[in-house]
DNA sequence: TAACATTGTGGGTAGTTGTGGGTAATATTT
DNA sequence: AAATATTACCCACAACTACCCACAATGTTA
């Protein structure tokens, strides 16, 4: 059964392989509509992990790059930050899409993978890196989570 | 698979030759679209980099330009500093544009360089100023950044 | 339960890409 | 006009990437 169409939920683990390829799960590729071309866009994750949009996703990020005026330095760094990172790719006909050696560096990932649906978009992280970020976000100031409750309904 | 044409994202190094020439990435080529004739105009970045902008992004520019009144003593002044640096280039068979020793020096070049998509045009930096530049950005203005990131969703 | 399809993983091969340098055409200076 | 510098065009090659085939494990259907 297929959900909304672009969504993401769930967690798998995978295995990067010596070319640097990993699979993508085969519920989220079938996930993906057919504007997408199969194509992904890859890029550093706010936390220690890759982000994994889907191609159609990504360029509502870019039209909204698009229109900030580079005539304002925030604007220029704010620009740069995000598109540098970011690269599109598709995946191959085994359903893999290879990943940067800058990005695995980034992301500490090793052989062991996990991937995690995060709705509009994909997380890829070394499980390791999962475990101590979880636990740092134990500390979390109780009053943003409450606020974070007010706006949503679980 | 090609994304929107004439978009540019990612970051590439590449080393300048000791002819002045420098790579543009096969993937910002492929996206170029056909009316720009495989040219580009680069110029004075706001930052100290080059800007390298796809011929038809320049033409939109120019007539920005050419709307602005010169009556304005900093319309004058913007509408020179922008015009007087850009050249157009046209790159070899090999994918290859010439950077004017003007330019090099401008932005400090050396052999190592780096080439980072900025959606509408590209950005070379020697990585050193980039690294420098970076530093400085961080004391940017916290709530500017901030608003920015509430208007796009990452 | 047997036959078949799908999924995740490994690896070989051919084409593409980045880089260096040679040679000819053009421009600039003397 | 000759000498020099500058630019454009071409060839060569190593490194990398995209594409293809293979196969084992799991899931699905008859």
């Amino acid at each position: 059964m297929t959900l909304t169409k672009n969504t993401f939920i769930g967690e798998y683990s995978y295995s990067l392989d010596n070319k640097g390829r990993i699979n993508i799960p085969a519920k989220f590729r079938q996930s993906l509509s057919e504007d997408n071309n199969n194509t992904f866009v890859i890029s550093r994750g706010m936390d220690p992990c890759i982000y994994v949009y889907p191609l159609i996703q990504w360029k509502e990020i870019e039209e909204n790059l698009r229109r900030l005026s580079s005539l304002s330095s925030v604007n220029r760094t704010f620009i740069r930050n995000t598109a540098r990172y970011a690269t599109p790719s598709t995946y191959d006909k085994q359903g893999r899409i290879g990943l940067s050696p800058d990005l695995i560096k980034y992301s500490k990932l090793d052989k062991e993978v996990q991937i995690i649906g995060m709705v509009n978009k994909m997380e890829i992280w070394n499980p390791l890196q999962l475990i101590k970020t979880d636990k740092n976000n134990i500390n979390i100031d109780p009053q943003a989570y409450d606020d974070l409750a007010d706006k949503i309904t679980l």
